[in-house]
DNA sequence: CTTAAATCCTAGTAATCCTATAGGGTAATA
DNA sequence: TATTACCCTATAGGATTACTAGGATTTAAG
């Protein structure tokens, strides 16, 4: 399951995306529009800016904008940044690979061989997706 | 991610499908060969076997033993058993729907149809894979 | 220069979930 | 009848989630 902060970093960044000028949006346009608390959706910003999707302007008139083409934004990397693995176990993570306590021959493993198939779909999906396909 | 006990669930089940003869399986053996703790196994199998999928035969010899043909279990019945829903948002989910507190317009929402086509993709990888496919 | 507006940053917290563990009850078999 | 193995409930510690609080910092406008 998606965690809210991710699900909500989505529509952030698809509102953001929809606006036709560059002009900064802030937090609270954003939380009144996609009913987020304005708290929490801050924490999910700042996430974004350190990862290089989002910048921010302080002061007045301040706020978020891209710093990329919303078509140069893929769905991997934004749910990589805000969920973590998008792999169903550690073990079969391209990006966040972690070997399991339980398992001593990998290659042998029956659920490993089956995640993978599901790794490899989801990845699929979501690589050929990119946020302009979210506005 | 999975849940340990969904990895469990699916190593243990596929222990048992490997037998050869058809006499029950211990929790005791599936437990030592798997790695798994046995008492947390042992609540495991107990759902498996509330679900459907395992037959359990108590005393002497006992053990649990499959129900059906491993060819007959399919992996999203057992994973939605274990784990839960299949999909990404509860607004996605065909057995476990929900709606969200946030979204006002479902179909309007960017984040739902992407998410959309994730559970697509995985559910049609969990359906054609059954437990034969595992051993 | 001052002030209002906005982000930045560090903490903390209540609730829930996960991963077991403990201990006894119950039923079936040799 | 003793043994074996399943059945069931309770619970505990740790991690994660979804926020919340409050102040520091920066900027633009008056």
């Amino acid at each position: 399951m998606l965690s809210k902060r991710t699900k909500y970093g989505l529509k952030a960044l698809a509102y953001i995306a929809r606006q036709e000028d560059k002009s900064p949006v802030q937090i609270g346009t954003i939380a009144a529009n996609e009913n987020i608390s304005h708290k929490f959706l801050e924490s999910i910003l700042l996430i974004l800016r350190k990862s290089g999707f989002l910048g921010a302007k302080k002061g007045k008139g301040g706020g978020y904008y891209l710093l990329k083409e919303a078509s140069d934004i893929k769905m991997t990397d934004v749910i990589r940044a805000l969920e973590g693995p998008i792999a169903m176990l550690p073990c079969v993570s391209l990006n966040y690979y972690e070997k399991c306590d339980d398992c001593p021959d990998e290659d042998a493993c029956s659920v490993h061989k089956l995640m993978i198939q599901v790794r490899d779909n989801t990845l699929q999906v979501l690589r050929n997706n990119t946020l302009s396909d979210l506005v």
